[in-house]
RNA sequence: GGGCGAUUAGCUCAGCGGUAGAGCGCCUGCCUUACAAGCAGGAUGUCCCUGGUUCGAACCCUGGAUCGCCCA
């Protein structure tokens, strides 16, 4: 187990102990034991309430990014968290079958061994693509497990697993029955990349610098009062006019109002097609006269709606220009532009060319630009899920943090488009519609039948009472959209459609989800319709939102600009843990991305190297504790003498609680961020700047110690191992490796006992003291105060000087006075004293180094050490900075507005800050003075 | 065109009505037997601009600038 403590034959001999840590051994072996131990792997019968998170499914071709590492530590923090508050807790992971990236791979694959797809057939390129994903689809898992992701790996699921599978066929085919389903002949975007039709949530619209051609249809009568020979119109796309069937204008156009209803002749094709008027032309735009392709744009396709004109395709669906393309039939889409607009000028008809930046809607995944194509495909109607999901949000469910990200969801489901889930791939699930092709001479045609149905066998049953028993069935070809099964992810992870199933009815719905909002259209809203529709309730209580992770240039990262930083590079140079906690602790309250600095020559990160040294400080803490204290002869805290506690034990113990409290209310509330620099500072300032160092003096006793010194020790003892423990158990969320480590290294618990599974520390309320801990503040600020006279004064490390504390304040005094060998300690003083000022038997010599703070004055008696000038150059700034503020202060008291409507408490710490300023302001001058 | 976010120390960002903070970097001094991946001390700001509300604005409201994102 833990070698590096284990080894180590006694806690007194600290090289057992190397001085820093070394991430590597450590995270993996607590990975192993945690996975062997089944520490993540829940049981629905056992007690505890249930709390579930079911992870994005990375995509199975996909490599670990910095943004799977980014979401990976926010889930594991609150999952870990939740686990420690003692819930039922599970994380349950998985991966996507990614149809078009799979694919896109496989026939690569092909490409090189010189085949295709279709001569291979559809069973055997399925059966390579298994292969594939056994071999390498399963990269990312294994990566994940490096960030030492708390899920269970045994009930790791895969959207093609089949009961995740069933659940597609089940989903779909109950949607089809309730009518939400539909099957018809629309204008889809068409990828000529993948060959298959996509949603509009996969294509981008990308701006890019084009050309708008002018060019003109010669009209087909000419009007004897009136001198119009042509109509002109602009397009982007002149490759498209193959397939006009109209030309539009507006109808109060006082151009062209004559003109409507007359037709124009189409160059090449010689069609006459009507001038037609529409209110959604734009007059301003071009000349005011659009040409109407409906087959070929969305827009133009809603013309065609509206007119009843003819849709003609002009294009196949590899992107060439086809038999309605008359002359440029066989070119190429982009080929034929060229082709068009060459034969147009050679007719005269070209009237300009000017630049234009204009929007392509382009590919998601293939990369190239989308074809508006008319084509049969399935699509799912979405208003009626959608409205069930305004209902619910409208009762708060699910809830956005941050809030604001629940409106852009809400938007999206208002005035939706329905999906289309078809998709002309043969990885994926496959399309559980059977047509009937025997109604149609066994071929399959627009007007063949289908039935819906969950197996061939049932579907058959169908046909034949509908179209008697000699039927010939012919599955459809295509397969769903991947996302179609990313949809019923939190509940057919957990066995659904088995509505008995104990996960689903333990876990479900799900506590949390938490993602990106790049994917809040794709797969929260598409899940919450899914489940709305399904389970009747929504999959998750909370979303929680967070940002990307950009680049050093504050760039998206992607795979296409090449910006990634590897998580994995900066885990093996810094540790999984300190990359955790480097990317939870950049997390603002509002969701924002982050921004993670990196050098690509060294490949290193500041960030995360701060997040290391902190890893490293908590270890050489946890070092500390364990050559100092003697775990053998401990006692338990809990069964310490409270009375025997010294104040700097009752400062740290309230500190603890505090941390505790504000800790467990940021967990709670997704303040991630807010938690992991809470607990940063507590540990390094309030715990190793100043509780270690005030205890140094007790820890270390003599060899012959007296029973007092005895019992100081062993309380100090007590209270550090306390406070050490309890903070490892809050760091463990956000640095599980190293807390698991250290953890058993401190307690000298078996492997078995794991700190992943302990219990959150109870707040001990009582020892919450708000005035014990502003005592404390003041003690600090005066010890910083001595030093600061130290340094400026260039005294040695070794030499001792006498400390001299003059204040009127009787807190202060009082603190001071019960915290003299501290303050000796921690500022090299060789005696302490602190008076009144009317105590003050004599005035003090001049030639004292002097400060001043507040109503407290410092003086250090160090004759012949002291640089005067030095001094009063530096009591000088003191008396104009409290001057300052004193103007400043009267200001505003002298204000009677002020004094009126201000809080009280307001105006009294101003009256107070105003006798500290002046008392301080006498205290300088007189010190000047004395001086002189 | 519609919407959202950002603008605070050299850098990255907190703070969101009571007069400005952290980390890193920088300067000075220290290998003080947990830690040089460290310790102690120090310097640093028209809180983008503009009006307004308020006793009081970095914070709330008008208007604007710049950058970024989403939707059309």
């Amino acid at each position: 187990m833990t070698d590096q403590f284990i080894d180590t034959s006694s806690p007194k001999e600290p090289q057992g102990l190397p001085k820093t840590y070394d991430p590597k051994g450590t995270e993996s072996r607590w990975q192993k034991v945690w996975e062997e131990e089944g520490a993540f792997h829940p049981d629905p019968s056992h007690s505890g309430e249930p709390f579930a998170i079911v992870i994005p499914p990375p995509n199975v071709t996909g490599e670990l990014h910095m943004g799977h590492a980014f979401n990976t530590s926010l889930i594991d923090t609150i999952i870990r968290f939740q686990r420690l508050k003692g819930k039922n807790v599970l994380c349950l992971p998985g991966t996507d079958h990614a149809s078009i990236a799979v694919q896109t791979i496989l026939e690569k694959q092909l490409k090189k061994a010189g085949l295709t797809k279709n001569e291979l057939g559809r069973d055997a390129f399925l059966q390579k693509a298994w292969a594939w994903k056994e071999e390498s689809g399963g990269r990312i898992v294994d990566q994940l497990r490096r960030l030492g992701y708390s899920v269970d790996w045994e009930r790791e699921r895969f959207t093609m697993d089949e009961n995740l599978s069933k659940a597609v066929t089940q989903a779909f085919v109950e949607l089809f029955q309730k009518g939400l389903i539909y099957r018809g002949e629309y204008l889809v975007n068409w990828c000529p990349a993948s060959g298959s039709a996509v949603s509009d949530l996969e294509v981008e619209m990308k701006e890019v610098d084009g050309h708008l051609w002018h060019f003109r249809y010669p009209l087909a009568k000419i009007s004897s009062h009136d001198d119009i020979t042509h109509l002109e119109v602009a397009t982007t796309r002149p490759e498209t006019m193959l397939g006009d069937v109209a030309l539009a204008v507006n109808p109060s156009d006082e151009r062209y109002k004559h003109l409507i209803g007359e037709f124009v002749v189409l160059p090449f094709l010689e069609r006459k097609i009507p001038i037609i008027a529409d209110d959604h032309v734009d007059k301003g735009f071009g000349t005011g006269c659009v040409k109407v392709t409906p087959a070929h744009d969305p827009n133009d396709f809603a013309i065609g709606q509206r007119h009843s004109l003819p849709l003609i395709t002009v294009m196949n669906k590899d992107g060439t220009m086809n038999e309605h393309a008359g002359p440029f039939k066989g070119l190429d889409r982009f080929d034929a532009r060229q082709a068009v607009i060459q034969a147009l000028e050679e007719k005269e008809l070209l009237t300009k060319i000017e630049p234009y930046r204009h929007s392509v809607p382009y590919s998601d995944r293939g990369k190239v630009p989308v074809e508006p194509l008319l084509s049969t495909q399935w699509f799912v109607h979405m208003e009626p899920l959608a409205s069930k999901c305004r209902e619910h949000f409208s009762q708060g469910e699910p809830r956005f943090v941050p809030e604001r990200w629940g409106k852009v969801y809400q938007d999206w489901l208002e005035g939706i488009r329905d999906w289309c889930i078809s998709r002309q791939l043969w990885w994926g699930h496959r399309i559980p519609a059977w047509f009937v092709i025997s109604e149609t001479d066994n071929k399959l045609t627009d007007a063949t039948p289908f039935v819906v149905a969950i197996s061939e066998q049932e579907a058959s049953d169908i046909a034949r009472k509908k179209y008697g028993p000699l039927i010939q069935l012919q599955r459809d070809e295509d397969v769903l959209d991947t996302w179609f099964s990313s949809g019923l992810w939190p509940f057919s992870t957990l066995g659904w459609p088995d509505k008995n199933s104990p996960d689903l009815d333990c876990w479900y719905p799900t506590s949390t989800l938490v993602t990106g909002f790049d994917i809040i259209f794709f797969w929260v809203a598409r899940m919450t319709m899914m489940a709305g529709t399904f389970t009747g309730k929504m999959p998750f209580a909370d979303v929680y939102i967070h940002g990307l992770v950009r680049d050093e240039k504050n760039k998206k990262m992607s795979k296409s600009s090449g910006n990634g930083i590897d998580p994995l590079l900066l885990i093996e140079r810094y540790g999984t843990d300190a990359l955790r906690f480097a990317l939870v602790r950049e997390v603002a309250g509002a969701g924002q991305d982050i921004r993670l600095d990196y050098d690509r020559t060294k490949d290193t990160s500041v960030t995360v190297e701060a997040s290391r040294n902190f890893a490293n400080k908590l270890w050489n803490a946890t070092r500390f504790a364990l050559i100092n204290v003697s775990l053998s002869n401990s006692i338990e805290f809990e069964h310490l003498d409270l009375s025997s506690l010294h104040l700097t034990d009752r400062w740290i113990l309230s500190r603890l609680a505090r941390v505790n409290k504000e800790t467990s209310e940021r967990f709670e509330n997704y303040r991630l961020g807010e938690a992991a620099k809470g607990l940063y500072e507590f540990a390094w300032n309030d715990f190793c700047d100043w509780y270690v160092e005030l205890i140094k003096r007790r820890l270390n006793i003599s060899d012959m110690p007296t029973n007092n010194e005895l019992l100081d020790k062993q309380v100090a003892e007590k209270v550090l191992l306390k406070v050490l423990t309890e903070l490892l158990i809050m760091l463990h969320p956000l640095m599980p490796h190293l807390t698991e480590e250290l953890w058993h290294g401190v307690t000298g618990v078996s492997q078995k006992e794991l700190l992943a599974l302990e219990p959150w520390p109870l707040i001990n309320e009582t020892f919450l003291d708000s005035e014990l801990e502003a005592s404390f503040s003041q003690l600090f600020s005066s010890i910083r105060l001595v030093r600061n006279l130290r340094a400026e004064a260039g005294l040695k490390l070794s030499q001792k000087v006498p400390v001299l504390f003059i204040t009127p304040k009787k807190d202060l005094i009082d603190i001071l006075t019960k915290s003299k060998s501290e303050i000796k300690a921690l500022t090299r003083a060789d005696t302490v004293e602190v008076v009144t000022p009317d105590e003050l038997s004599a005035q003090p010599t001049a030639k004292a180094l002097a400060g001043v703070s507040g109503e407290l004055e410092v003086l250090l008696p160090i004759e012949g050490l002291v640089d005067l000038e030095a001094l009063k150059i530096r009591l000088g700034k003191d008396l104009v900075k409290a001057e300052k503020e004193i103007s400043s202060l009267n200001d505003r008291l002298s204000n009677t507005n002020f004094t009126k409507k201000a809080p009280q408490e307001v105006v009294l710490e101003c009256q107070r800050k105003l006798t500290d300023a002046v008392a301080q302001a006498d205290l300088v001058r007189q010190r000047l003075l004395g001086l002189q």
